[in-house]
RNA sequence: GGGGUGUUAGUUAAGUCGGUUAUAACGCCGGCCUGUCACGCCGGAGGCCAGGGGUUCGAGUCCCCUACACCCCGCCA
């Protein structure tokens, strides 16, 4: 007797029937979707990743393969041969395979299933907590079926273009020696090293420029990164970059080879034709602008610098601007237009959600018919000076509505950002995914090439130590590093970092005064870096490079709301997988053969 | 480290001012049905209301603590 599987093979999946096939004796399998059994006859809608085909059993036809098929429950495990039938007039317009169905004459339960914890469909209303913990039921539905697919296909249209470019392939370990500044490593305990650790690459940095100086001169890596860092709706602790490395090479050059990767992503997922090249804004206008440094340009509503405005006007009658100026911090404001219709009730809210990031409140001001303000902590003594000067710099109308945030840069910025992106969704000005979408890339430039940290007293490396400073720039490195700029750039989409880089330092001389500019002694740099500094000095050539956030890539193009949607096997805020309980408990001879102890007490 | 939101059948949710036996839909179990496709009809089972403590004559509901999940700040060269 013939049996599924061994003898009768696979013929067709189910996506992918049509009224072409009409009279073909085909093989499926797959899993029950859904059943409706009228008796004398028993629909399936067997699924697989390819689609959905319905298959009938009729009494009549073949009781005993009848019979087994009342026993189906959903998602059984089957093997299904039968006959391509037209619907005739019972087409199903909602499925693709919907003109034709299967009259089954052979049926196999290959396995049973329990009832699963939350049906698989379509639709996705499971909290997720219990979606990651049966991660495998989850991914058995459409959407992330086809985010997956989508996932495998960017890594392969990515492949084939860098490959068809003269770029290679090129591994790096993950498992490397600590180095400090940057993100906390997740360490792993030397067996053979008693008392010694490696560091899980945080990116294969390093090593992407050494081959360079090896002479490997355009490389590319799609490649996991570690970083024991806080986790977000987009960070995951393991996550996948599109590494990119060149030598020879100025900042136009990696923007070309990747906006040329990128247009043919969108166009491949997406048949999407981007317009090249894409936009730039210098880092300092996306902080003024924007208040970070990774802007949503699909809508304006910018920032309003009012530091210099105030100060001008000596405070402008108003203590808590005077004040806030005079301790070195800044002033700005953003005008939300009156079509956003915001209540009182709205824009306290709105001070609430602000207070949670920070700001000590959120002042206000209506602007009225003649430019008054009013529903205002700063109306009665403001000057109308500064007042009218203030509207003219934010173009404000009667109407509109100001928001005000000053004191500490730093806060007033993500205040700021954060609020611009808040109110802008509740007016719905960034359009839905798939609603025609707005892809608006944007390359940041220009970056200082330090920023100074309060705590240390120093100024330390915005990104790495390893970035190429502007020519014009090096003569303040020792008497004013903050006005030194660098070849950085960061590749920023829908108000989401997808990708940043930077021209390398390959010039020792340069390498060292920017180690002394952020206070690290010769000895240091040598202790810590002393195996790339040697590289340098050895015919390093000029080389520069980029990595893009693959899974934000899929994140974007899929539009899914999180990370943990295009990651298979994602981890919760916490840091756990709470399918398999890692991270998980050792038992002591473990840890006395790595000679690591715990010092964790439990409670404390 | 900090701020916020949430946790009620297997799942998703409702549950009023603190009041009697905690509802519904889907799923599950039993029965019927040959044109359904969110099939339909009849019947049924299923709950330590996250855990602990408190207030009260009485707590799913109010208060406190803890755990877990999510969002944000810090952090992420």
């Amino acid at each position: 007797m013939a049996r599924f599987i061994q003898d009768i093979k696979r013929t067709h999946s189910c996506g992918e029937l049509a009224t072409g096939d009409i009279g073909k004796e085909v093989v499926l399998f797959g899993w029950v979707n859904n059943r409706r059994d009228h008796g004398g006859a028993v629909f399936i809608d067997l699924r697989d990743r390819a689609g959905v085909t319905q298959v009938v059993f009729e009494e009549d036809v073949r009781p005993e393969v009848h019979d087994l098929a009342g026993q189906l429950r959903l998602e059984y495990c089957v093997g299904v041969r039968g006959k391509v039938v037209s619907r005739g007039g019972n087409v199903n317009p909602k499925l693709r395979t919907g003109e034709i169905e299967i009259h089954a004459t052979e049926l196999e339960i290959f396995n049973r299933s329990e009832p699963t914890p939350f049906q698989i469909e379509d639709r996705i209303d499971t909290a997720e907590e219990k979606r990651l913990q049966y991660r495998y039921l989850d991914l058995r539905r459409a959407p992330l079926q086809k985010t997956l697919m989508t996932r495998a296909k960017v890594n392969h249209v990515t492949r084939n273009y860098f490959t068809d470019a003269g770029f290679l392939e090129l591994e790096t370990p993950f498992m490397g020696k600590y180095t400090p500044g940057g993100a906390r490593n997740f360490l792993v305990p030397s067996r053979l090293n008693p008392g010694k650790f490696y560091a899980l690459a945080e990116s294969p940095q390093l090593y992407k420029q050494l081959y360079m100086v090896a002479g490997f001169d355009r490389y590319f890596q799609i490649v996991r990164c570690f970083r024991d860092e806080d986790l977000r709706l987009d960070r995951q602790p393991e996550f996948t970059q599109i590494d990119v490395e060149m030598s020879f090479v100025e900042q136009s050059d990696v923007f070309d080879v990747i906006e040329g990767l990128v247009v043919r992503l969108w166009k491949e997922l997406l048949g999407v034709e981007l317009a090249r090249p894409f936009r730039r804004m210098p880092f300092d206008e996306s902080m003024a602008r924007y208040g970070n440094d990774k802007p949503d340009l699909r809508f304006d509503m910018p920032h309003v610098v009012l530091t210099d405005l105030v100060k001008q006007h000596q405070g402008g009658g108003v203590p808590l601007l005077d004040e806030a100026v005079k301790a070195k911090g800044i002033v700005k404001a953003m005008r939300v237009p009156a079509s956003a219709g915001l209540s009182r009730t709205e824009i306290d809210k709105l001070e609430e959600y602000v207070r949670g990031m920070g700001a000590k409140g959120l002042a206000r001001a209506k602007v009225a018919d003649g430019g008054e303000w009013t529903q205002s902590p700063f109306a009665k003594s403001i000057t109308p000076e500064l007042r009218k000067a203030i509207n003219a710099a934010t173009e404000a109308q009667a109407g509109d509505l100001l928001l005000f945030q000053f004191g500490k840069e730093s806060v007033v910025h993500t205040v700021m950002a954060n609020l611009r992106v808040h109110i802008a969704k509740r007016m719905g000005l960034i359009p839905e995914y798939g609603s025609g979408g707005k892809w608006n890339f944007l390359w940041v430039v220009d970056p200082p090439l330090f920023e100074y940290d309060e705590e240390s007293g120093q100024w330390a490396a915005a990104h790495h130590a390893f970035t190429r400073p502007r020519d014009q720039d090096l003569p303040y490195l020792e008497s004013d590093p903050g006005r030194v700029y660098c070849w950085r750039y960061d590749l920023v989409l829908n108000g989401f970092e997808i990708g940043g880089g930077s021209i390398r330092l390959h010039d020792p001389e340069v390498q060292a005064r920017v180690f002394k500019a952020m206070g690290i002694s010769a000895e240091d740099a040598r202790s810590k870096f002393g195996f790339l500094l040697d590289a340098l000095k050895m015919g390093a050539p000029p080389h520069g490079g980029i990595a893009l956030g693959m899974d934000r890539l899929v994140m974007l193009l899929t539009g899914a709301e999180s990370l943990r949607d295009v990651v298979a096997w994602p981890k919760t805020q916490k840091g756990t997988d709470l399918m398999t309980g890692a991270p998980g408990d050792v038992d002591a001879k473990q840890l006395r053969d790595l000679y690591v102890k715990s010092t964790y007490e439990p409670g404390k």
